[in-house]
RNA sequence: GCCGGAGUGGCGGAAUGGCAGACGCGCGGGAUUCAAAAUCCCGUCCUGGCAACAGGGUGUGGGUUCAAGUCCCACCUCCGGUACCA
């Protein structure tokens, strides 16, 4: 230890054992759930949560504890505000890592996990978090997936009222009458929120895997950058499209980052507009088409249907049949990486046959082409050449013809794809778009050739993956083909043991290899198999926060009245990564439970914040390959924990992305043995002499006032970088007193606690204090005190400074600009002149216009 | 292409439309020391000047205003996200 430093390690150690050893942070519910609890039911509640990691082998990274560090300020904080503070941590652990790992090695995943669990532990304590730990979840913990698999049965046994937009139980389900049997029990299967489908997916052949199609970014996957290609499987699916509308209008009630709202709104990608017949020419056969254009009506020159259109085989003509054939062959082979690379150069296949625009009757062609989607809208498009930028490609290349229906207000070059007036448009000709999208419409609707219609761009959520590290779904498939849910009586089903951990190749799950666990008979005597894929990872985190309220709940997911009290989360921070993946996913998975009245609330997260990325020293993306990642374990070693925090937050905003530099963690650290040395003498450890029970000048007491006010402030509107500034003015100013009073010193270090609780709590004891600081009342600060006495004012001739001068802070306007026209330098500035204006902005500055 | 976010000293950054650069890092000088480390004090936006001081300055160009880093318009650069969604 250098001279003039207290011994980080020893204190924070010393502290890091009290608060476990007391419990210091246990967190009890109000005294009407537990009645054995000492919790005054009558503070209000805090819910403070963070993101919880995935426990990789890496453990800890610099990132972690920056949301984490921001997080457990505001829970001290708020402590000391007097608020019922719950504030867990929890461990996303299924995943890809643990697996890949007994892959290769054999090592059961559970094992893996577990260890990685006990270190990122280690590290997470060594921040001196004031996490419950005594509320940890684990969600590869049978105990917490056990929940898991009963709210999938919750989505299994649930359908969507359209009527009443929300889920109700499966046995509620309007069934026709003239169902029954086979028919009655597909009708059914057809309405659960979780289904099967035979669909094509996103096949990651390095991975073994099915992706989202929120895992796969440009064509390869997220985990990795493997290809993806598309092939038809069975899978589970949830029906999130049900929730489109509502998962929208969630978004108004919420205070999110604008940008994190955006991607979600644009992600669900609702567009209105209209589906709209065309009779294919000579056939009876119809081709449904969605625009967002129906005001371009008369400009379609040609039509175009997805290559995997069901209507494809039937319309084409003789002569074009090898040709579309082809194409389609083609098409189903690409990957979609290929389909993005080759996004640039349309193709195509015209099928022979031609349909006739509803409008005015014209022929026009329809081609195939797989720059139409079969997943999106209806899988088939009226192209409109003149007036979107693909369609005018497309006819362009193949020389289709291109009419202009509407009029930009000034000349454009080639495609325009604006609003303006119509023109060549029959008796809607003048219209102006907006018009024209309402009258059509309208006019469709007469006509019966088209209605008004609703598209999102979300799709279903895939919702199985062919690995073994995951949850089991508690579905049995018998023999005559029926989808057996197990009764929640059987949950938790745990995964069976198997000899390796390799998939099948084939696509088929590692869950396969167990005959013993596969096999089973139904109570009815039925044989069946157990369904062998298993969910995705981000099951289990959505619904963790849930969890935390109630961990040991063996009876129920978790209490309602806890559930009451708790929700809903008040603060959530975490990386800006899961914009729309776990936080939509979860959002859906709340708006379930809140349906069936599980939860009470249709949003679970009130406030998110985003924390920025941290860069290493060289202003890049921390890799191991670069070399420049920075271990917070060495960190901690050499300047404590306390330093850590105080750096982490000290390096700007907190969702900035910003370098991290070592010679910062030195200044923090320089300022908090400042502070040490503010009190405790450096030679002989005691108290300093300068400690003195003395009233505090008003210098003094200015400054420990408008530094609560200002630390409160700041912490309440997450701005720690300016909170910790202000603590630096605070000491550097106490430093220079010979006696500094003990009552302003006590203040501070409260004031202190949040970010640095360690050597807060030391110094706190040292003060001749028993119990923690924990929950000892926040400072109040005095309005009145916080005042300044005489206030120095900026004098501008013109706008350019020319004086300052200093007034009494209750001086009045006139005598300010008395004041301020004295002045020699500002009379010399003015030159002889007389003043036209005075502007005078109190404690600010006084501006002279002539 | 489109959608976000950001451009301020050598660096991280601070500034309800009101004194640009708080606080920290780094750097220069001094004190202390046999010396160093640590610590303390002074200085540190740029240009000119010994100095008092003068002039310039928040990516670029315009505009609004008594007053613009902050508001408006156009543009440039960087970072992040996204990709044929009709």
């Amino acid at each position: 230890m250098e001279k003039g430093a207290y011994d980080v390690n020893a204190i924070e150690k010393k502290w890091q054992e009290h608060w476990e050893a007391n419990k210091t942070f246990k967190t009890w519910d109000p005294a009407c759930i537990d009645p054995e609890s000492p919790c005054d039911g009558s503070k209000p509640k805090y819910y403070v949560l963070d993101m919880f990691p995935y426990p990789s082998g890496q453990g800890l990274h610099v990132g972690h504890p920056e949301g984490y560090t921001a997080s457990d300020i505001v829970a001290r904080y708020k402590r000391m505000k007097g608020f019922n503070v719950l504030h867990p941590i929890g461990w996303d652990a299924f995943g890809l890592p643990a697996e890949q790992y007994a892959i290769q090695t054999g090592t059961h995943p559970a094992q893996t996990t577990q260890r990685n669990i006990d270190n990122m532990r280690r590290q997470i304590k060594s921040l001196g978090f004031s996490y419950d730990y005594d509320r940890e979840v684990d969600t590869t913990d049978p105990n917490y997936y056990k929940w898991t698999q009963w709210i999938f049965l919750k989505f299994f046994n649930s359908y969507f009222d359209e009527a009443e937009q929300k889920a109700r139980p499966i046995d509620e389900l309007p069934i026709p009458e003239a169902l029954s049997g086979e028919e009655r029990r597909k009708y059914i299967d057809e309405h659960r929120l979780a289904y099967e489908s035979e669909a094509p997916v996103n096949w990651c052949p390095a991975l073994g895997t099915v992706l989202a199609n929120e895992e796969v970014v440009g064509g390869l996957s997220e985990r990795g950058g493997h290809p993806v290609i598309r092939k038809p499987m069975r899978q589970w699916m949830l029906r999130i499209t049900k929730y489109c509308e509502r998962l929208l209008e969630g978004l108004d009630e919420v205070d999110w980052p604008e940008s994190i709202k955006k991607l979600q709104f644009d992600w669900i990608g609702k567009s209105i507009g209209a589906e709209v017949d065309f009779k294919v020419d000579g056939r009876e056969d119809v081709i449904r088409v969605f625009t967002t254009r129906p005001d371009t009506l008369f400009g379609a020159t040609y039509m175009v249907l997805a290559p995997e259109h069901p209507l494809v085989d039937v319309i084409t003509t003789a002569d074009r049949k090898a040709a579309v054939q082809q194409y389609r062959e083609g098409a189903s082979r690409k990957s979609d990486l290929d389909r993005t690379d080759l996004a640039k150069e349309k193709t195509g296949e015209p099928t022979g046959a031609y349909a006739l625009n509803p409008v005015n009757g014209e022929r026009i062609p329809i081609w195939i082409s797989d720059y139409v989607l079969i997943s999106y809208g209806t899988g088939a498009i009226m192209a409109v050449p003149a007036h979107d930028e693909r369609d005018w490609e497309f006819a362009t290349k193949f020389n289709l013809p291109i009419i202009q229906v509407v009029a930009p207000r000034e000349p454009v070059e080639g495609c325009f794809a604006g609003e303006g007036v119509a023109v060549n448009s029959g008796d809607f000709t003048g219209l102006s778009t907006a018009e024209f999208k309402l009258k059509i419409t309208d006019w469709l609707e007469e006509e019966g050739l088209g209605t008004r219609a609703v598209n999102y761009k979300l799709r279903d959520w895939l919702f199985s993956r062919q690995r073994y590290w995951g949850e089991p779904f508690p579905i049995i498939h018998a023999q005559d083909g029926e989808v057996v849910p197990l009764s929640e009586g059987d949950l938790p089903l745990t995964l069976p043991e198997v000899e390796d951990y390799k998939p099948m190749g084939t696509g088929e799950p590692p869950l396969a290899k167990s005959a013993d666990w596969l096999n089973v008979t139904l109570p009815d005597g039925r044989k069946g198999t157990r369904e062998t894929n298993t969910m995705p990872q981000w099951a289990g985190s959505c619904w963790y926060y849930l969890r935390y309220m109630d961990p040991d709940n063996a009876e129920a997911a978790f209490a309602k009245a806890k559930e009451e009290y708790w929700m809903p989360v008040d603060l959530y921070i975490g990386g800006a990564e899961h914009a729309v993946l776990h936080l939509l996913y979860s959002r859906f998975w709340h708006k379930l439970l809140y349906d069936l009245g599980y939860v009470s609330m249709p949003e679970p997260f009130k406030k998110l914040i985003n924390q920025g990325m941290i860069l290493g020293e060289d202003g890049q993306k921390m890799s191991k390959s670069r070399g420049n990642v920075i271990n917070p374990d060495n960190v901690i070693t050499q300047y404590g924990a306390d330093s850590m925090r105080l750096y982490e937050m000290f390096m700007g905003p907190l969702e900035a992305t910003k370098p991290w530099n070592m010679q910062g963690v030195e200044g923090v650290h320089r300022f908090l043995n400042k502070a040490w040395r503010l009190m405790v003498d450096e030679e002989t450890g005691e108290l300093a002499a300068a400690v003195q029970d003395v009233p505090a000048d008003e210098a003094t007491t200015r400054l420990l006032h408008q530094t609560i006010k200002k630390v409160g402030g700041d912490v309440e509107s997450f701005g720690f970088n300016t909170a910790i500034s202000q603590m630096m003015i605070f000491v550097n100013h106490m430093m220079r007193l010979d006696a500094r009073p003990k009552d302003a010193l006590e203040k501070f270090v409260l004031v202190l606690a949040p970010f640095a609780p360690h050597v807060a709590e030391e110094l706190w004891q040292r003060l001749g204090h028993d119990e923690t600081l924990a929950y000892e009342p926040w400072p109040q600060y005095d309005p009145e005190l916080v005042k300044e006495k005489e206030i120095e004012l900026a004098v501008q001739v013109l706008g350019k400074i020319k004086d300052k001068i200093v007034v009494a802070a209750d001086a009045g306007e006139d005598e300010i600009k008395e004041t301020a026209l004295a002045s020699e330098k500002v009379q010399a500035a003015m030159g002889g002149k007389t003043p036209k204006k005075v502007i005078v902005i109190k404690s600010r500055l006084v501006n002279i216009v002539v």
